[in-house]
DNA sequence: ATAAAATATTAGCTTTGCCTAAATTTTAAT
DNA sequence: ATTAAAATTTAGGCAAAGCTAATATTTTAT
């Protein structure tokens, strides 16, 4: 068996992959520690397991780095974890905000057949309840992930592409504030001691807390 | 945690269930040690591991059998199994001969939640793709498993119960045959090359293929 | 009733993963 | 440049699960 990885040797590599998007360049033991909920010590021997396996670069306190098989590898687990996410929304009534620990273990399920037709029967979403993008079977993200409304700074214009909780009250909400997909905003005001914003919907302002935003995605 | 086992401990509960249920009395190492693919060295400390947490009642040398609470869970997985394997089959276009290895992996998903709503979505389901009953959420099984009509032989009857492929095409394609809930039918004709049906119901004579019969319930 | 064959258990080892405490290396502060 | 603090690795253990080989017990055949 070769392609046969352990739950925890996934859980390494995804962690690594996560911690490599935002850091960049190598990623510390105590990072991964952190993350994973588990004690520096543990992490160093299991990432020697891995540079034994040839999925991450080792240089002794220093830090890891994926290798390609490796980054490949967590590209699967990456994917699996947000398919189920976006299966036990849309399918299941799961709220985006319970989703993660199911998930956690789906991402281990072992079965090329089962990922490809759960991606069919999803209709091949690009992005997951949380607004992440759903690498492909390849391993390729679509390039230009979708942004929270919250992660513009004040003046940055967008144009609404989508919401992630799909609750009929968030929804109705929005549609109070004449806020629809493909609505045009901008920033005008952030507050800094709870993140709420102030935003330009066509003549109106409108005053979003930062549950809201954070569940509004947009394009800039 | 109270209500935890490992992936190990359940599927130790699960076989000791299965063989249980057919041979009944007491549950051989060996036997056990043969539907899990071990070897019976292994089974023996994993027995005294589930004795030890009251899983099971163990005699030295005489077999294991399973306690209320071991019984209880083995259902529990049993649960989870079937459920999987319908969702496969029904959903994702698994054949019902390539879910169980599948099944076997997601059997050991933990999240009541998504027990129930899975459940739910896939309409409550009574009995899996292979005929095998489906314990409720307490743990009852259906009494008197169903049959399929492709397991009658040539001149039984039987009366159908229930059917597994619930889509609109299938039950459209039944109703146009007169064929319904409680519709008395008789096996007339069994086409060895394609194990297709000739089947009496009411006055007409009908052929039905072998994914039709496999997917009609009947009990005699 | 005894001996042989079949089953089951125990003993001793291995691997995976994780932990604490001790030692080492790097980084930050004086 | 030293030294103190922080981060990392190493050493030594532990529990879960598995295996093989050696014993022990039960069953079957003579
Ligand atoms: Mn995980
Ligand atoms: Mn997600
Ligand atoms: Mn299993
Ligand atoms: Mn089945």
């Amino acid at each position: 068996m070769k392609n046969m990885f352990t739950q925890s040797e996934e859980n390494y590599l995804k962690a690594i992959f996560h911690l490599q998007e935002e850091a960049g360049e190598g990623v510390s033991t105590s990072a991964l520690a952190e993350l994973l909920e588990t004690k520096a010590a543990s992490v160093t021997e299991m990432i020697k397991r891995l540079a034994n396996k040839n999925l991450v670069d080792y240089k002794k306190y220093y830090g890891v780095q994926l290798t390609q098989t490796g980054r490949k590898q967590a590209l699967t687990v990456v994917r699996k974890h947000r398919l189920w996410e976006s299966f036990l929304v849309e399918r299941l009534n799961f709220n985006w905000d319970e989703v993660h620990e199911v998930a956690e273990q789906l991402e281990h399920i072992r079965s090329p057949k089962l990922v490809e037709e759960l991606d069919r029967f999803l209709g091949r979403p690009a992005y997951d309840p949380h607004g992440d993008p759903i690498p492909d079977a390849s391993g390729n993200l679509p390039k230009a992930p979708k942004k929270r409304l919250s992660q513009l700074k004040e003046g940055q214009k967008g144009v609404c592409k989508g919401f992630n909780d799909a609750s009929s009250a968030f929804l109705k909400f929005l549609d109070d504030q004449d806020i629809g997909m493909h609505t045009e905003m901008k920033v005008m005001q952030i507050q800094s001691f709870d993140e709420s914003m102030t935003v330009q919907v066509g003549k109106r302002q409108v005053l979003l807390s930062k549950t809201a935003t954070d569940n509004i995605y947009v394009e800039d």
